[in-house]
Formats: structure tokens, C-alpha cells, sequence
RNA sequence: CGGGGUGUGGCGCAGUCUGGCUAGCGCACCUGCUUUGGGAGCAGGGAGUCGGAGGUUCGAAUCCUCUCACCCCGACCA
């Protein structure tokens, strides 16, 4: 068992916070609520955008950079915009040595500073749609922090489209959540339950909010993406125009989506073991990793060189950067086995004088500790099935879990039960009202999380207040 | 912002109530030897002025005042 690393049935929020100091994913900086995110942590990212940036650019999108500041007045501009971040802003009064005319914002998400630019840059039918997406921070000073999932500074990527006709705009708002969905159901191995977000939860200046959810191991939720259609609010704010195919000038319709730095302590929370982090194949930077053991010089030799044997085959199977062979010789192979579980890499390839007689290598899986003795020869067909197939097993174990926990509640009191006892997400019927949802939260803590799309149309009786309701929503008391 | 808590080598803590000698302990770190297939052992060593400022006192980590920071629980949020 980990020593460094509290066990989740412990304290789960303890567990979390050890889990990043022991695989060197991050740490507090100096400044407030901010996190320095370490390699091991940033090579997740990297990878998350890697994987991400390419379906973006799959489905017709392309990259920009928009600045950090953000003239005060823009963020002004929208009413409900204002509202919604006003509170969480960082401002910049001062540049150098002089108070500034008009302060500047540290942009908390980029909607007003891009929907000026989409006005100068739009004019006609002709230029939409517009599909640009930045990789970018942001900046919200929330009041609590936790690393990676809430950081006053986060990285992010933000997508900002500006379309002809409302269903087009709808169209691309689905079709992102969609890229979400299949991004962290088939890369990161964590299932999640897509819908649109109740009116009261919608980002400030949406028509429409859609999001993804994930369930940690401790059965809360984790949105980990969201897709707005904007609707004409943002063009209306910033006069986004176009003249149209009927010569008459007109509004653009708008969307915007993103993806955070969370998902990292959502994967912590899906994935991980008592033992630390899990990296799904897919995802991982490092898949595989050698571990030569030796005991005298002769060994070492015949260990070593038929350790390198292991990973040309391996990295011609799965890419010279996948695979890394442990030469470390200031450290016993049972530190470095343990440095490598916690850092989550799927698969160890154990290489010791009797593999190299045996001509083979123990194969052994991060997520369930199977040990598999393989050949050398064909040992990077075996490692990249066992690889998949760990990658189908996070996926299907956080299934399995999440399946599991979703209970529906017909009356308040199951509810109450449901939450008190074993937790989870509850599929409730809700009357619609912002008042029910508060009454609730403030009653369990729970918050609807999403309307599911096949629970929309279901109606019934509201679970807290009896009155109608025309849809089941999921509830669940969330991060 | 409300409630609670904590600040002592890199990390975790003891010492504070009841002021006193060179401020201890575990882990980590460095050196050497032995070990090496699931977090090693022995020996030696380096590193702190006790969050900060002020005060009381012959003497302060310890008492008093102010202040800062961080953590946990709420409210706010991706």
C-alpha cells in the first residue's frame, strides 16, 4: 500500500489532494488560489489538447489568440454576462506606474472581446460561419480553491462560433457537446451523461447551457465540459451584423464551448486507486514503462541491453515517446515501481535475469496489478492489447459505478434516503421552478445537474413540491 | 464573506498550558558500506531562530497586542 497516499474510504478529499502531491501533478504556488501544474500533470493536459485541437480541427475549426485583457466596459455590455462574472473578476487598475483611464479585465472567459472582433471581421452572409477556438487561461476568483478542479487561474480552450441561423448555431452547440462526450467517454475512459442545464444554471449570457457529467468514485458530480448556444444575446451586445441573402442586415447567431484543466481531477476521481492516479492508455504520455533489475555487473549488462531489446519493439509498436526504459541506478526496483504506479503509466514491463533467460518480460497492469510473463517476441502486439484493454476496463469499471448510482426518486423522502444512504445521481421529477431547485439544494445539497435528453419529455409530479412537472431531471450534489 | 483550526529545517509533527541551559523527533536530503523481483539496513553528516511586527521580562517558540498566511466546513463557481 501506498505510504505517502491516505485511502479513499479514509477521506476521499485527502486521498485527492495526496494523490496529486505523490504523482507530481501539481502544487500550490505562492499566489492564491493559482496552481503550478507539474510536468507530470501538464504532460496530461498537453496530451488532453492534443486529442481535443485535433477534433476541433476534424469538425471545421481553427485556432486563434485573443488577449488576456479585456476592456471593463465590454464585460458590461451583456447584463446577464455582467451579473454572472462581475463578482469573480480580477482587475488591472494599474500599468505602468500610471492608474489606467478605463480598468482592464483579466478575462474570465472571452465571449465580449471576441464578439467585438466577430463584428469588425463580419459582414456578410458570406463570412459565417466563423469557427475559431483558443487555447488559453482564464481567471476567476473563486472564493475556495482545490487544485485542478478549482483554481482561480485555469487553463482551458474556449470555442467561439458565429453562425447564419439559430439551428445552425443549435446544430454546432450539439455537436461539440457530442465532441465532449466522445472525447472523455473514448480517450479518457470517464462516461458522462449529456444534457442541457436548467434555466437558473445556465451560463450568464446562454440561451441554452448544455454540459456533460461525470460521477467521482465518491458518487458527486464533476461537470467537465459545457456548450452554450448564445443565441443573438452576444450579438445583439457587441453588434455582430451580417447582411444576409436576402440583403436584409441582421444578427449572428453565437455559441461557445470549453474544456478545463478539471477534467485532470476528474480523471483523478474516476480512475484513481488507493496506490494514486490511473492514466488511461489513450491518454497517457507514457504508456509503458521498463524497468531493468539487477543484482552484479554481469547481470546488469545482459539485463540492460535485452531491456532495450523490449522497448524497440515497443516503441515501434507504439512510438518512440510511449515507452521509457528505467535507468536509473540511485534507485531499487521496488522505489521505482512505485514512482511509476503513482505517476499512473498503464503498463510495467519488469525486466530481471530470469526474463532475460526466459527471453521475455513480465507485464504488469497499473489498474488491476495483473502480472502476465510475455516473449520477447510479439511482446509489443501483447502489450498493445493488454493497453486496450485497460483502456476498455477504466471504462467500463466507471460505468458499471455510474450505472449503478443513478437512482430515480418518485417522492421527496426516497430522495432524502437516496442522498442520506447511498449517495449518487437521483433522476427526479423537478417542477421547472428556480424556487424548487433552491429549496432543494439548500434542503440536500443536491443541484440539477443536467436534463437528460431522453428524460425531457417525461412529465410527472414534482418530487419536493407535487406540482406538474414535464420532465425527469438528474440531480446529484456536485463539485 | 461567516464558523472552526493551524503556522517550529524540504514535508509531517512534539515542545507553548506551567517562560530558563546547545529547540527535539520521524520522513526526506548528502556521504560511505551492505542491499536490490513490491517503498531496505547500518554508520556518519548538512539543514530551522520557531509566520511577521511590536510589547512584557534578567531571559520568549512559550505570556500580551496587532498583523499576515494557509487549511477544513459553509455560501459562490468550470
Amino acid at each position: 500500500m501506498a505510504k505517502n497516499i491516505t485511502p479513499r474510504a479514509t477521506n476521499f478529499p485527502q486521498w485527492y489532494q495526496d494523490v496529486i502531491a505523490a504523482g507530481e501533478l501539481a502544487d500550490n504556488s505562492p499566489v492564491r488560489g493559482c496552481m503550478v501544474i507539474r510536468p507530470n500533470g501538464y504532460g496530461l493536459w498537453e496530451s488532453m489538447q492534443e486529442k481535443l485541437d485535433r477534433m476541433f480541427k476534424e469538425t471545421g475549426h481553427v485556432n486563434a489568440y485573443f488577449p488576456l485583457l479585456i476592456p471593463q466596459s465590454f464585460i458590461t455590455k451583456e447584463a446577464e454576462h455582467v451579473e454572472g462574472f462581475a463578482p469573480e473578476l480580477a482587475v488591472v487598475t494599474q500599468a505602468g506606474g500610471k492608474e489606467l483611464e478605463e480598468p482592464l479585465v483579466i478575462r474570465p472567459t472571452s465571449e465580449t472581446i471576441i464578439g467585438h472582433m466577430y463584428a469588425k471581421w463580419i459582414q456578410s452572409y458570406r463570412d459565417l460561419p466563423v469557427l475559431i477556438n483558443q487555447w488559453c487561461n482564464v481567471m476567476r476568483w473563486e472564493k475556495r480553491t482545490r487544485l485542478f478542479l478549482r483554481t482561480s487561474e485555469f487553463l482551458w480552450q474556449e470555442g467561439h462560433t458565429a453562425h447564419e441561423t439559430y439551428e445552425e448555431a443549435q446544430e454546432e452547440t450539439l455537436k461539440m457537446l457530442g465532441i465532449y462526450k466522445e472525447f472523455l467517454e473514448d480517450v479518457c475512459a470517464i462516461p458522462v451523461i449529456p444534457g442541457a442545464k436548467p434555466e437558473h444554471e445556465k451560463f450568464p449570457g446562454a440561451v441554452t447551457t448544455y454540459a456533460i457529467e461525470a460521477m467521482m468514485q465518491d458518487k458527486k458530480a464533476l461537470q467537465a465540459a459545457t456548450s452554450h448556444n448564445l443565441g443573438q444575446k452576444f450579438a445583439k451586445a457587441f453588434e455582430i451584423k451580417y447582411l444576409g441573402r436576402d440583403n436584409q442586415e441582421e444578427l449572428a447567431w453565437t455559441t461557445s464551448w470549453g474544456c478545463t484543466t478539471r477534467m485532470i481531477g476528474g480523471l483523478i476521481m474516476t480512475h484513481g486507486d488507493d496506490d494514486g492516479i490511473i492514466v488511461p492508455p489513450r491518454l497517457a504520455p507514457l504508456q509503458v514503462v521498463v524497468i531493468p533489475i539487477y543484482k552484479t555487473e554481469e547481470e546488469k549488462l545482459a539485463v540492460l541491453d535485452f531491456a532495450d531489446q523490449v522497448a524497440l519493439r515497443l516503441r515501434a509498436k507504439l512510438s518512440n515517446l510511449k515507452v521509457k526504459v528505467d535507468y536509473r541506478e540511485d534507485m531499487r526496483p521496488a522505489d521505482k515501481f512505485f514512482t511509476w504506479i503513482q505517476r499512473g503509466i498503464p503498463l510495467r514491463v519488469e525486466i530481471g535475469p530470469k526474463d532475460v533467460q526466459n527471453k521475455g518480460g513480465m507485464l504488469v497492469r497499473r489498474d488491476n496489478r495483473q502480472k502476465v510473463f510475455c516473449a520477447l517476441e510479439g511482446i509489443e502486439e501483447k502489450a498493445a492489447e493488454i493497453l486496450e484493454n485497460i483502456q476498455a476496463d477504466l471504462f467500463k469499471k466507471a460505468g458499471d459505478f455510474m450505472r449503478e448510482n443513478i437512482r430515480p426518486a418518485e417522492t421527496y423522502q426516497e430522495f432524502k434516503d437516496i442522498l442520506a444512504g447511498p449517495g449518487g445521481f437521483i433522476l427526479a421529477h423537478w417542477d421547472g421552478t428556480k424556487q424548487t431547485a433552491e429549496l432543494i439544494q439548500s434542503e440536500t445539497k443536491a443541484t440539477i445537474r443536467v436534463v437528460p435528453e431522453d428524460e425531457k419529455d417525461k412529465p410527472g409530479k414534482c418530487v419536493r413540491t407535487g406540482k406538474p412537472s414535464s420532465q425527469r431531471v438528474l440531480f446529484a450534489v456536485a463539485y
